[in-house]
Order: structure tokens, then C-alpha cells, then sequence
RNA sequence: GGGCCAGUAGCUCAGAUGUAUAGAGCGCCCGCCUUUGAAGCGGGAGGCCGCAGGUUGAAGCCCUGCCUGGCCCGCCA
């Protein structure tokens, strides 16, 4: 990405590459020389939950267009509500933001500028523009209206402006119990906007802080905190997602009725994607209720999840520069950020054969004893990766899925007197299957072909089709589980009443395959390690795993179009 | 019922100040290539520009009305 730097000299900025009307309104105004052409942006998570995919577009945002600007942007925890906020999101959130591949400018804290604030509120309340109201909680609601009634004012209105400031005082100093005075800026009750309605900027609350401890017992609301704290950073554009549309007027009267830096605030649309659930409340649940493991469950759309599942960061920022930055609703598919995840993938995950449902293979015509070692490319994409070499012996094991005792038309794998290559080893013809009790095919007899050695015919001869495979005396056991999407809806909240969104978990979103056979190679395998398993997909090597206990997670399958041909011949 | 916001291909988005066959990526279909039915390469089909009026020589862009969807009645953010 070109970076434009400011450059009153050098003539307007134009837009280049991919534009949005964020970027738009930033180049507006560096044009218009205003803020001499600084740039600022901000990521202002609460610390009360796990960074999800959705918070990926928001940090994408702000972080890219900070940097292509030559603008900062901070990091800055809006945690003006102890009762929800914890260090641990704190690291986690960190944690995750580094992850993606940003670095901030500077950290800061809202509440870094409780002492800011609480003079600001002073300074309101001496210009007749805040009040403490004494009204309890219901009371409020009661005399706020409703969306076509105006409200009433509150009876506690009018006081004196000293009445005002001896009680917020005493607010401060804890005379008052939790919940039984607010302080509220003095507006208009009756605005059609309900945020404009008198809202409450301070209320009681005795409690720990995760960082100011109990130096304070009231505690500001979002909107008193959130477009001050942008101003005191002097931030230029505080871009949020649409939900805080309606709450712009409020946060620009904070500003104007204080004269201070005016930080202008942007909404875009958030992200949302099909078969997932984007809410922490939602997610909270699922955790909870135990349907998934944990927040860094693989199935769960935390950037904690997807690490540990295996995307990565390049295929997240990908799908965030592909998500528009408009006002529409949207829902992106899921699959696009697949196609975005193999892609990466496809570039740097080294190839490596493993078979996920073993069928002993047994070649008849080859040495008992032998064992050779053939020579395998790491990765066809990238030479550099060069080449490993992978015991052959006389039996091995190959993917149930690969023999057919009746292959269906346009099936090219191996079946009854049928020849295919095995992946850098020899042709192979299957001369005899044997069934168990069931009537499984548990093993197959076959011939091989000495003069095809590394896969090529000397004769010309083709075959359809080449498989994976795994010397049966050399392979590793391990553990693969298999996900798939958590819910079965595109719209996992489309439910019958009654019914909540768990109604739509999918049952099958975890599979465990136990007794899968990888190349010996992969014993030593480093936790978050990628690999590509041939014909299989990508998968990376699990939190929990130990050389004595493999364990992957299946990342993404491959694109399968012959699965897609059988599904469609059912049809 | 009030306020704010939005409505261009299946999906996500572009379409300066109105001007000729409305573009892109992904998806879909069809070929080519192939020691991964992957990847790669080539081609193709998809659009009453929410609807209806109006202004104009000319409207996806401007005006009016309507319809549809989202957000808003926490001492959450």
C-alpha cells in the first residue's frame, strides 16, 4: 500500500487504490488543511471479553488508515464500568492486536482521565449545563418518554447550581450508596433523540477498579468518557461502527459545551459473517453453557480461536480490506474468507502426506524386508522449501476413501483391478480386497510396478489418478479433530419462538479422528505449526499437543471439487 | 407511531462536479494444464442501479412520495 503523507506543498491528495468514505472524509479534510493535515485514529476496546473477528475490521480500520496518513493511532481501553472490566482482556486484547500485526502508538486508559473528566463535569455544572438528579433508576426510565412521547424533567432539574456541586461533591467522596443520584448534563427531555434526554454522565458506583483501585466511587458513563478521551489525545477522526450513530449529537455537545479539541466521530458498518455469531454477549454463552470448549475454543470466531485454529493474520487482514467500509448491512460469507485463508495458506504451509482413515495396503510383489526412501517436494509453491525424503516399504497405509469396490462413474481412485500412482512411490494395481465380518474393506492386496519408481512411467503410460500415503512400520499416531461451522444457519438468530440461537448449533462441529497415520517427520512437530496434508487440507498442530500425543486441528479442507461432483450425481 | 441511517450482479463493494455497451473481487458455469480431483491459466453467464413520479437534451447520481431493512426507550459500551 502507497503511504500519502501530508504534504501541504506537494498539492492536494488524491484518492488512490481502493476508496471508502472514510478515507474520502480523511482526504477531505487534509485537502482542507484542516488539523495542518494530522491524522490520529484510535482502537477503543472495553476489557470485558475476548477480541472477536468482528473487532478485526475496527483495528484493520483504524490502524491502516492511521499508518497510510503517516497519521497514529492509539490503543485506549474504555473501561469506565468496573463491574464488567478485567486485566485479563486487558493482555488478551494485546496479545490479539499484536497478533494481527498492528503496533499502537500510544496506550492509554480512560481511565487515565478520571481526574480530566470529573473537573469537566465541575466545569458543566457551574455553567448551569449539569445537575444531580435524585431520581432512582426506574424513576429515570419513567420520565425519560418513549420513542413518540417526549419525556418530563426531572424534579431535581432546577436546583441551585451550589446544590449541584456540594452533591456531586459528596458523590465523589461516597456519602451516597450506589444507584441513589446521578449526575446528568442539562439538554432537552424533550428531543426525539432519547440520548439527548438529560443522560446520565456520572453514577455511584462502589467498587474496585482494575487500575485506579477505589480512588473513586463514581464512575463516568461512555458517552461522557469516550469523546473526551478522543479530545484529550487529540484524535482526529474517532471512527465507530453504526449502533453509535444516534449518539454523535451527544458526543459533539460534550465538546462544544466544554471548548475543547474537536475529535469528529465516523460510523461504518460492522462485520458480519454467515454460519457466525459476532456478539460477546452471545459468545459469553457459549462458553458458558459449554458448547464449545473455551474462548480460544478452534470453532469460536475469537482471533484466540482462529489462532488456535490455524487462519492467519494475513488472511484476516485480507478478508477486513475486502469487507467495504459503507453504511449498508451486510452479512460476508464465510467462504470468502476461507478462499482468503487457503490462499495464504497454499503459499507457505509445507506439504507432507497423512492419512486421516487408514486402509492397510499390502504390495505383494514387493521385498519383504526393504525399505526405501523417496524424494518429496516441501512445498511446489516455493522451491526454497526444497525436498525431504519418505520411507516406502512393502505395507502401508492409504485413505479408505481412496478404494471403491464399486467405483461410481467418474470415480478415478483405486478400486479392483485399477492402477494409480502413489504420490512420489511407485503404480500400484489393486488385485484383491479383504472384508472383515461387517463386510468392511480392511485391507488390499496389490501389485506395484519396479520400473515407476518416483511416480513416472518409462512406458508413457498414464494413470488417473495419485494418492497419499504412509509407510505403515514408519508412521506417527496421532490425533486430528475435524471442525466444521458451529452453527448450521447462514443466520445462526433465525429461530422458531421459543427457541434461542443454540437451537441452531451444529452437533457435528467437532469430529475426533484417533489412530491417524502422519509421516514420521511430523513427530517433532512445533506447536502452531502449518502444514498442508496432501489431497486433505491444512492443519496445524494443536495447544495440547505433545511429541508423545499428536494432536491437529484441521485449519480447512482443500476445495473438493470431486466431492462436489458425487454430491451433485446424488442429486 | 418519533428520530437517525441505509437499499447498485448470489456475496462484499466501486461508480469525480448528471453525458454513450453500469465495473471489480469472491462465488457459479465451461475449457486448458497437472505426480495434490489442490494450486495455476483462459473464457463465459449473472444487473426493472428498492418502487413510483418529477427536473433535464441526458438520471444509478438531482427533487418528491412510497416500500423494505438496521439502530435507538441500560445508572452497558
Amino acid at each position: 500500500m502507497n503511504s500519502l503523507e501530508p504534504d501541504p506543498g506537494a498539492g492536494p491528495v488524491e484518492s488512490s487504490g481502493q476508496s471508502n468514505f472514510v478515507r474520502d472524509i480523511i482526504i477531505e479534510d487534509i485537502n482542507a488543511g484542516k488539523h495542518e493535515g494530522r491524522v490520529q485514529t484510535r482502537f477503543p476496546p472495553e476489557p470485558n471479553g475476548y477480541l472477536h473477528i468482528g473487532h478485526a475490521k475496527a483495528i484493520y480500520i483504524d490502524f491502516e488508515l492511521a499508518a497510510e496518513f503517516g497519521g497514529k493511532c492509539n490503543l485506549r481501553f474504555d473501561d469506565t464500568n468496573p463491574s464488567k472490566e478485567e486485566t485479563q482482556y486487558v493482555d488478551s486484547i494485546m496479545e490479539d492486536i499484536r497478533w494481527l500485526g498492528y503496533e499502537w502508538d500510544g496506550l492509554f486508559y480512560a481511565s487515565d482521565y478520571f481526574g480530566q473528566l470529573y473537573e469537566w463535569a465541575v466545569q458543566l455544572t457551574k455553567a448551569g449545563k449539569a445537575y444531580v438528579c435524585d431520581l432512582s433508576a426506574d424513576e429515570i426510565r419513567a420520565y425519560r418518554g418513549t420513542l413518540t412521547e417526549p419525556g418530563r424533567e426531572s424534579p431535581y432539574r432546577n436546583r441551585s447550581i451550589e446544590e449541584n456541586l456540594d452533591l456531586f461533591e459528596r458523590m465523589k467522596n461516597g456519602e451516597f450508596p450506589d444507584g441513589s443520584r446521578t449526575l446528568r448534563a442539562k439538554i432537552d427531555m424533550a428531543s426525539p433523540n432519547l440520548n439527548m434526554r438529560d443522560p446520565v454522565m456520572y453514577r455511584i458506583l462502589h467498587m474496585e477498579h482494575h487500575r485506579t483501585g477505589d480512588q473513586w466511587c463514581i464512575y463516568p458513563m461512555y458517552d461522557y468518557a469516550h469523546g473526551q478521551s478522543d479530545s484529550i489525545e487529540k484524535v482526529t477522526h474517532s471512527i465507530c461502527t453504526l449502533e453509535f450513530e444516534d449518539h454523535r449529537p451527544l458526543y459533539n455537545w460534550f465538546i462544544e459545551n466544554l471548548g475543547i479539541f474537536p475529535s469528529r466521530q465516523i460510523e461504518f458498518n460492522r462485520l458480519n459473517l454467515t454460519y457466525t455469531l459476532l456478539s460477546k454477549r452471545r459468545l459469553l454463552t457459549l462458553v458458558r453453557e459449554g458448547h464449545v470448549k473455551g474462548w480460544d475454543d478452534p470453532r469460536m470466531p475469537t482471533l484466540s480461536g482462529l489462532r488456535r485454529r490455524g487462519y492467519t493474520p494475513e488472511a484476516i487482514r485480507n478478508l477486513c480490506a475486502n469487507a467495504g467500509v459503507s453504511k449498508t448491512n451486510n452479512i460476508m460469507q464465510l467462504s470468502l474468507l476461507e478462499y482468503f485463508l487457503r490462499e495464504d495458506l497454499n503459499k507457505c504451509a509445507p506439504r507432507v502426506m497423512a492419512v486421516l482413515r487408514p486402509l492397510r495396503v499390502v504390495i505383494d510383489n514387493y521385498p519383504d524386508d526393504t525399505v526405501e526412501e523417496v524424494e518429496a517436494v516441501n512445498n511446489p509453491e516455493d522451491e526454497r522449501c526444497g525436498t525431504r525424503r519418505v520411507p516406502f516399504s512393502k505395507v502401508l497405509y492409504i485413505e479408505q476413501d481412496d478404494f471403491r469396490e464399486d467405483p461410481p462413474r467418474k470415480y478415478y481412485r483405486l478400486a479392483p483391478g485399477r492402477e494409480v500412482r502413489l504420490r512420489y512411490g511407485y503404480f500400484i494395481t489393486c488385485k484383491d480386497f479383504v472384508k472383515d465380518a461387517d463386510g468392511r474393506v480392511v485391507e488390499l492386496h496389490c501389485t506395484y510396478d519396479p520400473a515407476t519408481r518416483g511416480g513416472n512411467a518409462p512406458d508413457g503410460r498414464k494413470v488417473k489418478s495419485t494418492i497419499h500415503w504412509v509407510s505403515a512400520a514408519h508412521a506417527v499416531d496421532c490425533e486430528v479433530l475435524l471442525y466444521d461451522n458451529l452453527f448450521t444457519k447462514e443466520n445462526p438468530n433465525e429461530v422458531e419462538e421459543g427457541q434461542d440461537f443454540t437451537a441452531n448449533l451444529n452437533p457435528n462441529s467437532l469430529e475426533i479422528l484417533r489412530g491417524c497415520k502422519v509421516e514420521p517427520g511430523l513427530q517433532t512437530a512445533a506447536v502452531g505449526a502449518l502444514y498442508q496434508f496432501e489431497r486433505m487440507g491444512y492443519f496445524c498442530v494443536d495447544r495440547d499437543s505433545t511429541p508423545e500425543k499428536l494432536v491437529f486441528n484441521r485449519t480447512i479442507g482443500l476445495r473438493d471439487t470431486w466431492a462436489r461432483i458425487e454430491q451433485r450425481d446424488k442429486r
